[in-house]
DNA sequence: TCTGGGGTCCTAGGACCC
DNA sequence: TCTGGGGTCCTAGGACCC
């Protein structure tokens, strides 16, 4: 949108850290850039071609996804926002032929935000999944596809293999291709009573979702999250206790943060600690805490992860990553409070949600705990990043006369 | 030098209840 | 000779999604 020079050319994202590459044109594609690729590994291939390289920009896509799917819910009053880049729409019900209005929806997003999208347009989820896979990868279809007959269903699944079937990943095809299942017409034929046996209830229902028969349900209602998570790779690997502990209070406090906003308490942590995968001598430890009170104190929860890192330490090793999950949440309004223990005070609440609301006010991060420390060595590596063209004031565009 | 950061659901097995 | 039948909850691990 922001870079029409780039249009027809090579672009590669990379994961948070400038990691690997998590998206691709069609043009790196054709140079042979494999998916998933250790950026480090594939740079030299990628300046060969004058590939263009972005590191991750979470402000700039949610902002875009969010006007994405503004105007999506204008199509259908029952919408259910799977990810940041996909949406499912209820078209139950609507009298217009359906190749019309997916070429509607595709054509509106072009002209209105300047995002291309593929539609697939089907009676159940993983077959709409299908659909949209076959609008973006059969030429003729321009970006729209309607499994409306059986025959279209069928011609499309004895074309895609088993492991493209949107729940069927690497092992459970290997399970699949054991029983001779291979496409996904193999899989919508097969018996689900005696494939649930090998694999699980999900692919039972993956197998009735392909011949028709709804299993899933459109989830309107995004409803609060079970677990909140908070890890970060750190920039530089280190072998010191108080980077890590500066970087641990920090991901309490975004992890509580989440929490506050869902109106939730905690009552069980989830704290890890890692040093890399792919050296010598891998050390993995993670450690379970139960807190004194449901709470989403940032104060109490920092605290509790603080000790849990020190627990886990052990000095001679190089650490790359830690982490917080908050795996045991309450709702708040339900909290049935213990007759023995204290519970969270009220002056808590107010100061939490002071400090919230400055940062929601002033920017994130503006007002923090002096447990996080000043510096930032624990900061994400962001080489290549793009401009915040839509949600920061100094990277918004200028038109010159 | 360098390999992300979130999530969900299901299952099996253990431990316990009456 | 012979040892039921019906449950719940918890946890770790596996598998998947983006």
């Amino acid at each position: 949108m922001f870079r029409p020079d780039l249009r027809g050319k090579p672009v590669v994202v990379l994961s948070n850290n400038d990691g690997f590459i998590v998206s691709r044109t069609r043009e790196a594609k054709a140079l042979g850039i494999p998916d998933l690729a250790a950026y480090f590994q594939v740079e030299d291939l990628l300046r060969k071609h004058d590939v263009a390289v972005f590191s991750s920009n979470y402000p700039l896509y949610g902002d875009l996804s969010a006007r994405v799917m503004t105007t999506l819910k204008s199509f259908s009053p029952n919408v259910e926002v799977y990810s940041i880049d996909e949406m499912f729409l209820d078209l139950d019900g609507i009298r217009t032929d359906l190749s019309t209005i997916g070429h509607d929806i595709k054509d509106t997003l072009w002209s209105h935000i300047r995002i291309p999208v593929g539609v697939g347009i089907a009676p159940t989820k993983v077959l709409s999944k299908l659909a949209n896979r076959a609008a973006k990868a059969i030429p003729k279809a321009n970006g729209v596809c309607v499994l409306d007959s059986p025959f279209k269903q069928q011609w499309l699944m004895q074309r895609m293999p088993v492991i493209k079937v949107w729940g069927i990943a690497k092992r459970l095809a290997i399970r699949l291709e054991a029983m001779n299942i291979k496409t996904a017409w193999d899989l919508a034929n097969a018996n689900p009573k005696i494939v649930r046996r090998c694999t699980s209830v999900c692919v039972e229902r993956i197998i009735q979702e392909l011949n028709g028969i709804p299993c899933l349900e459109l989830e309107d209602e995004p409803g609060a999250k079970k677990q909140i998570y908070c890890t970060r790779s750190f920039e530089h690997k280190t072998t010191d206790l108080q980077p890590i502990l500066n970087a641990i209070s920090l991901y309490a406090a975004r992890a509580a943060e989440k929490l506050r906003q869902q109106s939730h308490l905690v009552r069980t942590i989830h704290v890890f600690l890692h040093t890399s995968p792919f050296a010598p001598g891998y050390f993995d430890k993670a450690i379970t805490v139960q807190l004194p009170y449901p709470t989403d104190d940032t104060r109490i929860i920092t605290q509790q992860a603080k000790s849990a890192i020190a627990a886990l330490y052990q000095p001679g090793h190089l650490f790359v990553k830690a982490g917080i999950g908050l795996i045991e949440l309450l709702d708040k309004k339900f909290h049935q409070h213990d007759f023995w223990q204290q519970p969270q005070s009220a002056g808590n609440n107010s100061l939490m949600q002071v400090v919230d609301r400055i940062n929601q006010r002033h920017g994130k991060g503006k007002i923090f705990l002096a447990a996080q420390g000043m510096s930032t060595p624990w900061a994400m590596r962001q080489c290549h990043r793009s401009p915040e063209y839509t949600t920061k004031w100094t990277d918004i565009p200028c038109v010159s006369a």
